[in-house]
DNA sequence: CTAGTTGCAAATCATTTGCACTTGC
DNA sequence: GCAAGTGCAAATGATTTGCAACTAG
């Protein structure tokens, strides 16, 4: 199954390319570090060394199978690309992480960038933000 | 006068903290790294080690006086926080930074997160592509 | 005076790389 | 068999921190 993105990516096969977009599944709806990624194979036994996790997140940014991302704090994480695009919305202070995607937005951002005389290749956007759990909290913590 | 931000800041007025902020004064149009800092000072004959400069630009930015950004590549970059807020496009062949603003855009952003049921404190919006010159450069190159 | 600042060197953190050793095909 | 891939340890680059010396208020 997942073979077929390794093969169409021109990647051998091999265990820790396969345990990797494993993991990058079973997890799709968060985004992992290189290092939760290491953490959850330790856990598996499989004896995979973090170097080669970043050297093969590396060859799957590039391949198009997933992406990284620059949330708050100083390490990268990665997720399955997805079909369609979609930006991220994170919380400040429990670190979840919603999708969503804006036609509107998009078409701004082509808009102004084509007002500067840019080819627009890719964007980042990420808002930051209190989540209703978190604010149900801090509000029940004042009263 | 910056003497002022720096007080409001509830910072001692320094001679780093002074020199840092003409910098960051007289290169308002740039972005600038730590490291660029650091260049510019020594070559203005100041003794000034490039841990006070992250320090003091960590202390700048949480007085609100600049911004971080984290574009492409591995170091952050400064500027001083202008009045109004802005996003930026950012040329992947030259590096070029434009700024802009768009009101749809941040209406949109206000939209999404109430939908998510987030509080939105703040975003990141940086737009990647190619700027009207590395355009023209490539096209001719081409021809 | 004395708490806040600084410079320097050493420490940290995430990520990358060199290299001898496997493994997929 | 051989190029591609991997593990480990050492290297890197950006940023942070410990600490003794210094300076603004």
């Amino acid at each position: 199954m997942e073979d077929k993105s390794l093969r169409s990516a021109g990647l051998k096969i091999t265990v820790p390319r396969l345990k990797i977009l494993e993991i990058l599944e079973r997890n799709s709806t968060r985004h992992l570090s290189a290092e939760d990624i290491y953490r959850i194979l330790i856990e598996s036994n499989e004896d995979i060394g973090l170097a080669t996790i970043y050297r093969v997140l590396t060859q799957f940014e590039a391949a198009g199978l997933v992406s990284r991302h620059h949330f708050e704090g100083s390490t990268a994480v990665f997720e399955l690309k997805p079909e369609g695009h979609h930006d991220h919305i994170v919380c400040l202070e429990c670190g979840r992480i919603e999708e969503f995607a804006d036609d509107i937005i998009e078409d701004r951002q082509k808009a102004v960038a084509k007002r500067l005389g840019f080819v627009l290749r890719e964007h980042s956007l990420i808002l930051y933000g209190d989540c209703a759990q978190c604010v149900s909290r801090k509000q029940s913590k004042k009263a």
